[in-house]
RNA sequence: GCUCGGAUGGUGGAAUAGGUAGACACGCAGGACUUAAAAUCCUGUGGGCAGAAAUGCCCGUACGGGUUCGAUUCCCGUUCCGAGCACCA
């Protein structure tokens, strides 16, 4: 009997969808285990044969832990909306729906035949209404409540309104933008459209007036995290700073808490690391500093270099600006502010190295020293971080410094011993001098005496601040979730939550209108009740924030999730996904979370317990040299000798870097008449790691292999080729290794007339040292996440029991049982084979027994020097004259060991290597 | 510039509460089977030296130091590579 992996692999997958193998609902008698992958945006391309990866993974920690008994979650769905559907929607008139439609169906079709063992009855899709009703719910949840900074919850807007009615916001501490201060009688002679403004300062998803990342290329404004050195990541278009009126969502507010419920996760440091990064915080102080008559507040982490302070430096686009330009700067100030709004963000960058900026006229008074310093305006200084303004210290501010020394102004250094003729000392550590009572202090106490000293004073105090930013949630686009949003009389209104979902209207194109409008502005009767509809749609965030918890409840009409499904599957246990979305997806999710978890409908605080981020999968490609205005190729070793250009050649055609000369006349048509310079008769290509993509002739289809190996195999040697977490390249050439292993496994089965050869009787010691040996690896090896090394130990027991000419029945099925997990179809059909009539899937992981693994174990009381008494645990036997010899032969480690008395000695013949004391 | 991660044979990679470095696989070389090829199986495969051989000795985990009886593993410094952030005061 043959191993056809074709015929095998079809009619599992087949079995698993008749049966609904996968399928789970809640099941209080038992675990439960959620394991998610990141789901995909269905590209045009397909997948290529790093996608699966994660999901490979994934897939086997799933039907590992059914092999446990645990009652697994393991949905997947499709992240639907998105930009490349919409432009080629711009491009060729085809609706998005239908490009996204025929994707999914395309992904579908390459997942199926890798053998997953997903609860497709689970499928969610972003774009489907029925889904994103319940994006459109979140927002307007997040549209009625505001944060309170004193419960440090989200908390109803209606609780905000009432308390505005009896006193004002007199005594509210929220989390909110800027708001004059009002009493309960002005709150009530506001006018309808006033107190919507005010309480859209409240709103944790609120409309407000702020500088965007603007692409103008896509007509459409980008969050942080989809800008990347200026240019827009999708389609790499500039991208420059704009002021609108946009949508936005309050993550600031909870900017503490997405820092502080961090270190109840499972995930990488260097993941958290990235996310401490992006949240950023630092503690400091806000300081005042009198400018004639006003008081301007400045932030600094360093209030003891105040003074060290020698200027002062305001944002462009600070307000403190216009109020402290003198009448004779006036002219050279707008001069500077012209060109600085002039650039891009991108020019801004690359002219980083420029320092500009241009004096106010006004001086500003050293709180600490009274002295005035000049107050300037510059490029450096962020408006939206701090108060968008600072006090310099050119002598410990790599930044300050080299301004001060382009505009020439004083540089005092304020640490002893410290040199500040080259370069600023910004290191905080060192001894206090020139700071009046700070003198003498270390930096450590410096920095707390000179804020509690402010504090005193009153001119100052404690304060911390945070980069993360709010999210801006609106983009000018079509193919995104419509806002819930109408305006009546100008004033933004939620349109009724039971009126959900607010359908996308159709519209004959894509494009925004002449006016500049987005695209929905082309619909007809995009309007409530008369009232015009909000024209923007959500990002591509939104709909991948929360569809985790839709996945515990798929179908339900009346909530997101139900709070039954939701209090037995909690939250995520094990997310896999890529590292790429550490600062956007996983922020903004967990952002989500919290909020629902603050308004209840949530029992968890965070949603994803423990996250690997799989590495990438890049292209290995391959090259040929063509001599300069020729037609002929020279080897990779004689390619020195000419002068050569260097092309990609598709790597289908090339095996083991040896080029398939036929096929690459066959390639393309300029190639027909090709020449070759070989070397032994080969021609041999050489060969780089790049992104897998088309250009490069070195995408690899998961289909291909699937065809030609298996979908077994491909599973097997994708774990095979590297620990799950790192990058690495593909090369098909090494897949021979695992494709013959299962071929052997299959071998193990059968004789050479194809009956089935399997024996009864009781496994021998050495089969059972060889299968404990590994149910004990693998256990440890697939908790650990560790599947390439499970893979060779598979292989080691397979060798083992080769040579032991082994076809013992328990032992086999055993091995059946433990390898399920990785290659789900041909264990499934071997177990059928053997007379199982139930699939693997309802197996149990066999028990470790570590009785069996240790074969020899002697115990040799032995003394040395007539003092030390040895207990040896040998790997084989010896005699205790033997040992007392290697234990001489190793005199240091006998000395190192003096004293003690030894439990545990592993001796391999004239050496010792264990010894446990 | 800052933060984090990495460097082991021809290749992918094993091995760390410090204890036989190179498991497993690819590739390569030789052999068996075959008219031949493919497939399959067997043997060898870090470098150097000695030996007819079994084998023995020396060197070797990017580089330079340190701790230790013992370091791929821990510490300090250097180089190179990768990822993230980027004027965040």
């Amino acid at each position: 009997m043959e191993y056809n992996f074709i015929e095998i692999e079809k009619k599992w997958q087949a079995y698993w969808a008749a049966n609904k193998t996968f399928e789970v609902d809640a099941d209080p008698s038992k675990p439960k285990y959620y394991v998610l992958d990141m789901f995909p945006y269905p590209s045009g391309a397909g997948l290529h044969v790093g996608h699966p990866l994660g999901y490979i993974a994934s897939d086997i920690y799933s039907r590992y832990k059914r092999l446990r008994g645990f009652n697994v979650l393991h949905p997947m769905g499709y992240d639907a909306f998105g930009l490349p559907a919409e432009q080629y929607a711009i491009q060729t008139g085809q609706h998005p729906a239908t490009t996204t439609e025929n994707n999914i169906n395309r992904y579908r079709e390459q997942m199926d035949r890798i053998g997953f063992s997903y609860d497709w009855s689970r499928e969610v899709r972003t774009c489907d209404p029925g889904y994103y009703k319940w994006t459109q719910w979140a927002f307007l949840q997040m549209f009625k409540h505001y944060y309170n900074n004193d419960t440090n919850k989200a908390e109803p807007i209606d609780q905000l309104i009432s308390i505005f009615e009896k006193e004002g916001n007199l005594y509210v501490n929220a989390a909110c933008g800027d708001v004059a201060k009002f009493d309960a009688a002005q709150w009530n002679a506001f006018s309808e459209k006033e107190k919507s403004d005010v309480l859209m300062q409240y709103r944790i998803a609120y409309q407000g007036e702020t500088s965007v990342n603007w692409c103008a290329k896509l007509g459409t404004v980008l969050a942080n995290d989809e800008v990347q050195g200026g240019l827009s990541i999708r389609g790499g278009y500039p991208v420059e700073q704009k002021k609108m009126k946009q949508w936005q969502l309050r993550v600031s507010a909870y900017a503490e808490r997405l820092l502080q419920d961090m270190d109840q996760l499972q995930w990488t440091d260097s993941l958290k690391d990235m996310q401490r990064n992006w949240i950023g915080k630092s503690q400091g102080a806000e300081m005042v500093f009198k400018v004639g008559d006003y008081d301007m507040t400045i932030f600094t982490t360093r209030a003891d270099t105040v003074f060290g302070v020698t200027f002062m430096v305001l944002a462009p686009e600070s307000e403190w600006v216009e109020k402290l330009t003198t009448p004779e700067q006036k002219e050279a100030v707008e001069a500077y502010l012209k060109e600085a709004k002039k650039k891009t963000e991108r020019e801004r960058m690359a002219e980083t190295r420029k320092v500009t900026g241009v004096f106010t006229g006004s001086y500003a008074v050293n709180p600490l020293t009274n002295e005035q310093v000049p107050v300037w305006v510059s490029e450096y200084v962020l408006a939206g971080y701090g108060t968008g303004a600072i006090m310099a210290v050119p002598a410990h501010d790599s930044r300050d410094y080299a301004f001060a020394k382009q505009f020439n102004l004083p540089i005092i250094p304020l640490i002893e011993g410290c040199d500040v003729s080259q370069e600023s000392f910004d290191a905080k550590e060192g001894i206090m001098c020139n700071s009046g009572f700070l003198n003498g202090m270390t930096v450590k106490e410096a920095i707390p005496a000179a804020i509690d000293y402010v504090e005193k004073m009153g001119i100052g105090h404690r304060k911390i601040n945070y980069r993360l930013r709010d999210a801006i949630f609106s983009r000018q686009r079509y193919w995104g979730e419509p806002f819930p949003i109408y305006y009546k009389d100008g004033i933004p209104t939620p349109v009724p939550e039971e009126e959900l979902p607010l359908q996308l209207p159709e519209i004959d194109k894509f494009l925004p209108t002449e006016s500049g409008e987005p695209p929905l502005a082309r619909a007809e009767n995009w309007t409530y009740n008369g009232y015009p509809l909000e024209t923007s749609t959500m990002p591509g965030f939104a709909g991948s924030s929360a569809y985790y918890l839709r996945y515990m409840d798929p179908h339900n009409d009346s909530a997101l999730v139900s709070a039954e499904a939701d209090g037995y599957w909690r939250n995520v246990d094990l997310y896999i996904g890529g590292t790429e979305h550490a600062t956007g997806h996983l922020i903004y999710s967990r952002f989500w979370n919290k909020f629902l978890y603050d308004m209840g409908c949530v029992v968890e605080k965070e949603p994803f317990q423990k996250l690997i981020n799989q590495g990438m999968i890049q292209g290995r490609s391959n090259f040929v040299y063509r001599i300069k205005n020729t037609n002929t190729f020279v080897s990779l070793g004689l390619k020195d000798q000419y002068d050569t250009t260097e092309i990609h050649v598709d790597v289908n055609i090339v095996n083991n870097d040896k080029l398939d000369i036929e096929a690459f006349k066959n390639w393309m048509p300029d190639y027909a008449t090709a020449e070759f310079i070989l070397e032994d008769g080969e021609y041999i290509c050489g060969y780089a790691v790049e992104k897998m993509s088309k250009s490069m002739f070195n995408v690899v289809n998961p289909d291909n292999i699937c065809r030609d190996y298996g979908a077994d195999t491909l599973r097997l040697y994708e774990m095979f080729l590297g620990p799950l977490e790192q990058s690495k390249p593909w090369d098909t050439k090494g897949i021979d290794g695992v494709n013959r292993f299962l071929r052997k496994l299959w071998k193990m089965f059968f004789n050479r007339e194809g009956a089935l050869c399997v024996t009864d009787e009781k496994p021998s010691a050495a089969e059972l040292k060889s299968l404990h040996k590994l149910i004990k690896k693998v256990g440890d090896d697939i908790e650990a996440f560790s599947f390439n090394t499970s893979v060779s130990a598979f292989m080691i027991a397979l060798n083992e029991l080769n040579d032991l000419k082994s076809h013992n029945k328990e032992i086999l099925e055993n091995i059946l049982v433990l390898l399920s997990p990785f290659a789900p179809h041909i264990t499934e059909e071997l177990w059928s084979i053997l007379g199982h009539e139930q699939s693997i899937s309802y197996a149990k992981f066999p028990e470790y027994v570590e009785a069996y693994t240790i074969e020899n174990s002697f115990e040799y009381p032995v003394s040395f020097n007539g003092k030390m008494r040895f207990k040896l645990e040998l790997s084989r036997s010896l005699s205790p004259k033997e040992v007392e010899e290697i234990v001489r032969a190793n005199e240091n480690t006998a000395k190192y060991l003096g004293g003690n008395t030894i439990k545990k000695v592993i001796v391999v013949p004239s050496k010792i290597i264990n010894i446990v004391c």
